[in-house]
DNA sequence: TGTTCTATAGAACATTTGTTTAGTATAAGC
DNA sequence: GCTTATACTAAACAAATGTTCTATAGAACA
């Protein structure tokens, strides 16, 4: 993917002019906007950020041009959590199907990774991850997480999920939960199952 | 704002159509879409929900109609909050000026207000609130709550912002913290600022 | 009963706009 | 020096599409 000054300049004008219109430039749009003298040269410069897959179009249709990038995410609402029962099972038919409702989000709050989902937070069981009751935990499907990393940990004996950072020790697992005034809890590598990553927690208040 | 079937039925349909394909309807396909069979009669809804303000379009600009929806607000953050020192002082220059950056956020997240900003949490004087060292905290400028509401208050004698429930009580006010664990605080009314109304919070983990 | 408003149909018009074809210039590769 | 790939020009075609004009039918209204 080598790059054109003026082929990097085509892709940040259809970036203004959507931005600022609310619809995609056509050929002729670039041309003035660019200084181009010339529709056939924005369609070659236009056909080469397609193959680069930099921009989408579908032939023959006017203002089809859309970039490629993933600004938004529909997160799936897929159920509670709440200590004393495993976070719901996710697998790809969970995903779309089972799901409460849709969350757009930004990826300014879920970052870019794949695989998210949303848990609604039942009850206070999880204060000392500074999580409250109605809270939102954006969660990403993991059966392990590495050191440091919270996670949505089961505990096999109490029979309860918890959210925690992980940390292995020499012959033992450390929870510490996010509020450090709170003490970590101590159990064996085989009492824990993660059920997933936080990736973030919201909380809405008012309204 | 008469309801017409159809118009609902077109309105719904543009919805649908831009989401597919991420580019709006022709009057044509908006024809085919809704069985309609004269271009004129999707005109003729088209220029009723333009008076309506339901729709925009640029006039002989093809795909040009827009839904007129607010769903991703720009909100910018503009500081920091700690507990010794006042919330940033908010106006309508401050706004976009001295933002250190922007946050896209849904009003899946924010809601649909105005004058909404946000906040980085400094230090972990507000985990009484349930609010982290780093979360974000996103703000509506008020300088009143209601009760019941999570408000930024400023307390003059103890020159500390703090996060709480507001409730008015005879003779004192009642600050309540979100962690029900907590007890509240009591103070008069000539002691407290209301600096914001709480909209919500946002965590985010790793990476 | 005549008038007005809303909803609809059909057709024709004039642009806007994606696409194509043919060709030039320049630098790189061999 | 010949070939090839890249960057670009010019012109024209055909389709897609916004717009407009005329006309009809029923409901509401006075």
């Amino acid at each position: 993917m080598k790059k054109s000054e003026l082929r990097e300049r085509i892709l940040e004008y259809i970036r203004l002019f959507f931005d600022e219109r609310g619809y995609a430039p056509t050929v002729r749009d670039i041309l003035k906007g660019c200084d181009i003298s010339s529709t056939s040269l924005v369609q070659y410069h236009l056909n080469i950020l397609e193959k680069e897959g930099q921009i989408r179009r579908d032939p023959e249709v006017f203002r089809s041009i859309q970039l490629v990038e993933k600004d938004i995410l529909e997160v799936p609402l897929l159920g509670t959590i709440a200590a004393g029962e495993p976070i719901p099972v996710v697998d790809s038919d969970t995903w779309s199907k089972r799901a409460e409702a849709m969350l757009r989000l930004t990826t300014d709050v879920v970052g870019s990774r794949g695989d998210i989902y949303a848990l609604k937070v039942k009850g206070t069981s999880m204060l000392d991850a500074l999580i409250n009751d109605g809270d939102v935990v954006i969660m990403e499907a993991a059966r392990t997480a590495e050191d440091g990393e919270m996670a949505a940990v089961w505990l096999k004996d109490e029979q309860e999920v918890t959210l925690k950072k992980i940390y292995r020790e020499p012959g033992r697992i450390r929870l510490q939960p996010a509020n450090s005034e709170m003490k970590a809890i101590y159990t064996g590598p085989e009492n824990i199952e993660v059920q997933g990553k936080v990736v973030a927690v919201l909380r809405k208040l008012g309204q």
